[in-house]
RNA sequence: GGCGCUAUGGUGUAGUUGGUUAACACGCAGCCCUCUCAAGGCUGAGACCACGGGUUCGAGCCCCGUUAGCGCUGCCA
């Protein structure tokens, strides 16, 4: 039989950071053992799905590359299934009616609500306790027929245990009497999640769940319905979940942009090193192996990797430079300085596109050029913004002058003044215009000028890219080529400011 | 409150059927390299393996308890 498995997110917001993890655990257990990998949006909580948050989500797996198989099942088209399997379940006697008129519920802290409502019960309650459990069935039929409204809850029995095999978290038992008679179908005959998923599920022959530990609990539930339904039910793996930096729920609402996948699309990450990253938080190879190619990680993955504590992603909303995990940035500098450079230049491409600093000729006449740029600057750049922000100077001759640049390298010697314009003059008779060849005229230079090779060559880097950091000055003279590098050395801008 | 899950350096994780100086990566510090900053190389700081009891010649690994965190506890998903 071969697997298949499901990524089943409501579209109640973009794609968070743990539903991608959970997306990607999924496709990599398909991938690995050749099953199939579908998608299916549960939207059936109607006030609160939305078309935009589905487009979101799909643009962030299609981002990460977790490519589905099959077509997407919207979950609200099947809900006429999941009422007549409701129904179906009532005039089997394993489901009832509940006249109960339904509560309602301010809207504010929901969970804090039900917290504290369970909390009065002492644990006490009797979970078989409803009135209409067993009312007679010629007396629930008359009552509905009446017109009087009623939800559809399961029957679960007085005593027993439900109990499955989680392939993560291990045999789990629970007793039917911690369980309540659960609700199928609302009084307004809107099927509810539990209910929705088994039947989905079963549709879509599921043969392994792999989802967040917070249905851990609601599994049990579940597997009460697939008994109910005479059905046997997948095979459930459990993941451990991502916390905040204080172990608290990671949260749009408290942590903003860091948990949505498009915002690390937005700053410039690589997906496959966002994906290595995700890879590595609740899982492990156990090889001492930590950066792994999609497919490798295809080949590497299995369920008993995973690990069974919470996760923390790491990050400080009050450090610029540490708005995100520091190994995720890790991660993604390490993956733009080593990958094979073509396998990049695409990235770069995009990147500088949407900075209106691509040029055609960069895929044409000065294809080898933009290469051996590319690959020179790469070296100590963390994100693909990187290109078109501190590499800017590369690809225009419209950049700014970083004031620390200055101040630092410029404002110190004032002599720089007079001998930038005068090594710009020399620069203009070297024939072979080649780091080699660059570096004993610009040394030469210097030892004529009495001055410190450092001092010359960090003044022109500013000058010549405006930034303090960045490649060996020669490489950076090379690279750019004697009109340009005479071009800048001779400008004034940078001193006028 | 009840039920469940978890507990190895700041973070992510390894720790094989109980026998180690508790390993690796990120981060951090220092040194080397050096025209800057990274990268790279080297070195280092940082964990009484949550706590307390057992079992055992021997426990991070097994058992019990405690504590803490998290999850669920809805006619939400």
């Amino acid at each position: 039989m071969t697997t298949r498995v499901r990524f089943a997110p409501s579209p109640t917001g973009y794609l968070h950071i743990g539903s991608a993890r959970t997306a990607l655990f999924n496709y990599l257990y398909a991938r690995h053992t050749g099953g199939k990998f579908l998608l299916r949006i549960e939207d059936t909580d109607l006030a609160r799905s939305t078309e935009e948050s589905t487009r979101s989500i799909l643009e962030g797996l299609e981002w990460l590359g977790l490519q589905h198989d099959e077509t997407i099942v919207f979950q609200s088209d099947n809900a006429p299934k999941h009422r007549a399997t409701a129904l179906n379940l009532l005039e089997e006697g394993k489901a009832y009616r509940d006249f109960t008129p339904k509560e309602e519920r301010a809207d504010g802290d929901v969970k804090t609500s039900i917290a504290d409502r369970a909390r009065a019960q002492q644990g006490e309650k009797n979970m078989r306790d409803n009135p209409y459990r067993d009312l007679p069935e010629a007396e629930s039929a008359q009552r509905a027929d009446a017109g009087e409204p009623f939800a559809i809850r399961l029957k679960v029995a007085e005593t027993g245990k439900t109990k499955f095999e989680d392939s993560v978290y291990g045999l789990q038992e629970r007793e039917y009497s911690e369980i309540e008679d659960l609700v199928l179908l609302r009084s307004d005959s809107h099927p509810l999640y539990n209910l929705a998923v088994v039947c989905d599920d079963i549709e879509m022959e599921i043969t392994n769940v792999i989802r967040g530990q917070d249905h851990l609990t609601n599994t049990h539930k579940q597997i009460l319905i697939y008994e109910a339904l005479g059905i046997t039910p997948p095979t459930f793996a459990h993941l451990p979940l991502i916390m905040a930096p204080n172990k608290g729920k990671l949260s749009k609402r408290k942590h903003g942009e860091v948990v949505s996948m498009t915002t690390y699309r937005d700053a410039g990450f690589l997906a496959a090193a966002f994906v290595n990253f995700l890879a590595l938080l609740g899982w492990s190879s156990k090889t001492e192996q930590e950066l792994m190619t999609l497919d490798e990680l295809v080949s590497a993955f299995t369920l008993d990797g995973i690990h069974r504590s919470n996760a923390v992603f790491n990050f400080d909303a009050n450090d610029p430079r540490r708005w995100t995990d520091d190994k995720a940035i890790w991660f993604n500098a390490e993956y733009i300085r080593t990958m094979p450079v073509e396998g990049l230049l695409p990235f770069v491409k995009a990147e500088l596109k949407s900075e209106k600093l691509w040029r055609d000729e960069y895929e044409d006449d000065d294809k080898a050029w933009f290469e051996a740029t590319v690959d020179l600057i790469r070296q100590r750049f963390f994100t693909l913004k990187d290109f078109s922000h501190q590499g800017r100077a590369f690809f225009s001759e419209d950049y700014d002058f970083n004031p620390e640049a200055i101040a630092k390298h410029l404002s110190k010697e004032p002599l720089l003044k007079q001998w930038l314009p005068e090594l710009a003059a020399v620069l203009e008779n070297v024939e072979d215009f080649t780091h080699d060849n660059l570096e004993i005229v610009v040394k030469g230079f210097c030892e004529e000028k009495g001055t410190k090779l450092g001092t010359v060559m960090n003044a022109s880097r500013v000058l010549l890219t405006g930034q303090a950091v960045g490649p060996s000055m020669l490489a950076i003279f090379e690279t750019l080529g004697k009109e340009k590098s005479v071009l800048r050395l001779k400008s004034q801008l940078a001193w006028n400011q």
